[in-house]
RNA sequence: GGUCAGGUAGCUCAGUUGGUAGAGCAGAGGACUGAAAAUCCUCGUGUCGGCGGUUCAAUUCCGUCCCUGACCA
């Protein structure tokens, strides 16, 4: 058995300030930053993913930014997988790697594992999706869940809610490999790392306040300008990487479905309910240290990283 | 000052032929192991503008006052 990484793990919903901190950590500690932001991976969107600024990726090395075109496919199990290589890598190379970013099940595949999904190329993978995606889309959802109640029962117990997207994911595994989902779940690769998590605590008015106000920041500095850019250059509006909260919007106003305040009203909106997403995903975890924004934070967590790591 | 239209949930409004009321949005809570900034589920009591009157019973009808808007002077 492999001695674990140790990993500082930074939360915190959108806007609340993780960029700043993890750069502010930098002062006291030798780090390499790993980008759990499953939006920020994209060239190009930049102002609408709040991307770190130049001088900011400059000052310390990110990793995870900036690494795929906007039409390309990732997962938060390629994530894991890849983070992990890359937290070795930088721990061995003398460094302490920090990762940061608010997509909450990039960091659980990193911190927690997700289990082994072997046995089939990403090619196969992609092609039953395909296949189950148009069986729902004929049957209806209705229909798919009573044949995933058939399959995998106890799935189909934890996604009462018919959530389609749950219901694809485990059909598409069961016609996969046969197994059912649930199964699979349970067969859980150790995690890599040894995190210490840290997050960053606002009062919810406080933090909208600043969505509105970030919100406002982006429209201004050219986010409709960026998402016509993205257009121009041939992606599709349709992507995954533009079902983004920011760029879903710019481009309804592009096609003029929304007028200026409707689409900034909008983000603000979808935001709001982002970060709210984001703090109840948090609410999973205890072992948060949760630190008030006004704080030295920085300070704190380098002395506790101290003492926890021994460095 | 006069006429008309309104004043019902944080907002926009519906409704009750008199038996104390409900939608949308906002908001809140939650789920979620390879699309996760995605996807999905749940949640509506408020002096029905104030005060009087009629009535077994008024948010609903009547009177009056206050407020808002439009028009007329």
């Amino acid at each position: 058995m492999e001695e674990k990484i140790p990993l500082i793990v930074i939360l915190g919903p959108t806007a609340s300030g993780k960029t700043g901190l993890s750069i502010e950590l930098s002062a006291g500690m030798d780090i390499e930053i790993i980008s759990s932001d499953s939006r920020q991976l994209y060239k190009y969107l930049d102002i609408g993913t709040a991307k770190p600024e130049k001088h900011e990726l400059k000052a310390v090395k990110h990793h995870f930014i900036d690494i795929l075109e906007p039409d390309e496919y990732f997962s938060a199990g390629m994530f894991g997988e890849q983070a992990a290589i890359k937290a070795a890598e930088i721990y061995k190379s003398g460094k302490i790697p920090v990762l940061v970013g608010g997509s909450g099940l990039y960091v659980k595949a990193l911190c927690e594992g997700f289990f082994e999904e072997t046995g089939y190329s990403r090619e196969e993978q992609q092609s039953a999706r395909k296949r189950v995606e148009i069986m729902i889309n004929g049957l209806g959802n209705d229909a798919a869940f009573d044949e995933l109640k058939k399959v995998d029962p106890d799935s189909a117990e934890l996604y009462s809610d018919k959530n389609p997207r749950r219901i694809l994911r485990a059909l598409e595994y069961y016609q996969l490999t046969g197994k059912p989902f649930s199964k699979a779940k349970q067969n859980m690769k150790e995690p890599a790392v040894n995190p210490i998590y840290f997050g960053i605590e606002w009062e919810r008015e406080a933090l909208y306040k600043r969505i509105n106000m970030r919100t406002d920041l982006m429209w201004r500095g050219g986010l409709v300008d960026e998402t016509r850019k993205v257009l121009g250059m041939g992606f599709s509006p349709e992507l995954n990487s533009l079902n983004t909260v920011g760029y879903k919007e710019a481009i309804a106003f592009i096609n003029g479905e929304m007028g200026t305040f409707e689409a900034v009203e909008k983000i603000k909106q979808n935001t709001r309910r982002y970060a709210k997403r984001q703090m109840t995903w948090y609410r999973r975890y205890n072992n948060i240290d949760w630190i008030d924004n006004k704080k030295e934070k920085h300070l704190h967590i380098i002395e506790k990283c101290m003492k926890c790591f021994g460095l």
